[in-house]
DNA sequence: CTGAAAGCGCTTACAG
DNA sequence: CTGAAAGCGCTTACAG
């Protein structure tokens, strides 16, 4: 308390809290409360240095108290930019979009801003106006964007033009370090390789992505990049380029599976695909994993819904979308490298040494 | 075009339409463009009908011309309301999750609302204090509560002394019709009673959900009462309680398989603990569904994924999560019913005639 | 049916 | 280190 404040009778500045606690308290309350103006508190809650510690600590110290927070709809305005981060995706694996919001809700916890979502579909040839229309009408203060939309040089271009953030996820790094969050999809595909490898297997099936995502081409890369590297060459038969869905699974396995020498092990670049093998050895009576290998990519919650439970490589797809959002929210200025991501192997019941039959 | 408005030259004009459409317009450049006040553009925005067709319609015509958006934090700072619906849960059925957000953002497009996402911990004890400051500094519109904290009325209570208007989906309705989406489980369960007992099943086993959730009271409810209708009694040791979870469905499949007289059928409460089933069936060395026949709820993407693909109660998640969203966009003096939801069952391979071996 | 003034709750730009 | 004035882009309340 400064003696210099104009003193007010406690009961009034009693009443005066009372009022402001009551129905949302505003900036001028917090003022007239402290005895500043507005933009001394203006200043402690935008963490200006410009402040006297005990003004800032008196300040925080009713703002705590009154129990006020900025709206953030008075802020944006002033600031020209709203506290909403946007997340953009196409991605059709459920699962991985409520783990990716959850991580990246869980650095915006406490900060004041929020995720608004954006699902779209890429293929539409309008869907880049629709994410203008999004990220300009909001004006969002960031987009999180995740595979395959992260892929899209002409949405990258969009928003560089009308001049939003964003932090792009992918395989690998594909912007400025301070802009990406590279998964290293690669490394998750090579430990698998050796983990087949490992087990003696020799006569190996690939079933890959789209050959358009980078994740298929980096996973499948990866995987006989490792296999070669070990002295196993995959012919062009045991590879088939599926289309990371169920179905693509299953005709996949079944090509496979009908080669005169089958594979031991079949690789598909991700759980949707592996479920589809796990149907096609089924269905021709194959037991596993005794009569047949699989591993799959994603470690989704099927990988332990299946029988016997799916061998698969995990992304971390949580703390993926925890520092994106972090990436968002650090200063422009300080450019923030991206964190390095490290898939795994999660090692269950899908696999065993060939021949054990 | 009327005679009264003051005549500019061209060129002018032309020049000013060019700089609102390249750097976001505001309410000035139209009503300067108009030749009106932005009082009148204000109306035009929010469909006054306090305005002159002919002026309306000059108004509307140039908002298109130019692009022209109104910014979302100034009216919502004017209003003392945000355009951003919120949606609470804490649902961990993923899928579930992103065709709610998929069926709310459908209504909303075009509206200039977003959503804004809020899962939470149903379990822990602050997690109303954490929907009230999201509620209340974000200024929402209104909330989408799904199951189960769309059951919590202490939820519901805090909702209604803040004065944020919400959209409650759950298995029946507990509310004010213009508040609810109900979603009718317990004619899903009938339906899979009808099916079973249909295909001559009579010793039937049910894993049911936790009790102090409603769907699981509605659907366990609905199938024991439906069989009895026809003439089947559920002994006790029958029904299991499980607890949504896959384990839960292994578990409890097990303490079914292992009565002396083994069930013939299975009616698993979610998908989840209907794979559970699966699983415990495999470690048996049941084949399916000739020796137990197996019927889920919820049509997860699980359900195509097992083998034999699982015969499910599907609920139709967009539509309500479209209902939802329709609701709380509606005038609040409307008072709109919520929709029938009916959901049905989908069968696929997971059941046969008892005895068939 | 239309508009000028004041205000929503903040911040920027400028002074001191 | 602090503050008074003006402004962000809209709407409400009041006149006419």
């Amino acid at each position: 308390m400064t003696a210099r404040r104009i003193e007010r009778p406690a009961a009034d500045i009693a009443q005066d809290k009372a009022n402001a606690k009551s129905g949302g308290a505003t900036i001028n309350d917090i003022a007239r409360l402290a005895g500043v103006s507005k933009k001394t508190v203006s200043r402690v809650i935008n963490r200006s240095p410009l402040v006297q510690v005990q003004t800032r600590e008196r300040v925080e110290a009713l703002i705590r108290e009154v129990g006020y927070v900025p709206d953030p709809m008075a802020r944006g305005l002033a600031f020209r930019k709203s506290f909403l981060i946007g997340m953009v995706y196409d991605n059709p694996n459920a699962q991985y979009i409520v783990n990716m919001q959850g991580g990246a809700l869980e650095s915006l916890r406490g900060s004041g801003f929020e995720l608004v979502v954006h699902p779209c579909d890429s293929k539409s040839d309008d869907y880049i106006a629709g994410v203008r229309h999004f990220v300009v009408q909001q004006r969002l203060h960031g987009v999180i964007l995740v595979p395959r939309v992260s892929e899209d040089s002409a949405l990258v271009d969009m928003l560089n033009e009308v001049g939003v953030r964003y932090a792009r996820i992918a395989a690998v790094s594909l912007d400025q370090p301070r802009r990406m969050i590279a998964t290293n999809d690669r490394l998750g595909a090579i430990e698998a390789a050796n983990y087949l490898e490992s087990l003696g297997h020799r006569r190996i099936g690939l079933i890959t992505g789209p050959q358009r995502y980078l994740s298929a081409r980096e996973r499948g890369g990866g995987f006989i990049a490792a296999l070669a590297k070990r002295g196993i060459e995959l012919a062009p038969e045991y590879v088939i380029e599926g289309g990371y869905t169920f179905e693509s699974g299953v005709a996949g396995a079944e090509r496979l599976l009908a080669l005169p020498e089958r594979p031991t092990a079949i690789f598909a670049l991700n759980d949707e695909m592996a479920a589809g093998v796990y149907k096609a050895a089924h269905r021709l009576g194959l037991s596993l994993p005794e009569q047949l290998s699989i591993v799959g990519f994603d470690d989704s919650p099927l990988a332990t819904r299946l029988w016997p439970s799916l061998t698969s490589v995990r992304l971390p797809i949580w703390d993926m979308g925890l520092h994106a959002a972090a990436m968002l929210l650090s200063p422009e200025e300080s450019p923030r490298e991206g964190p390095l991501i490290a898939p795994h192997l999660v090692v269950r019941e899908s696999c065993s040494s060939p021949g054990r039959v």
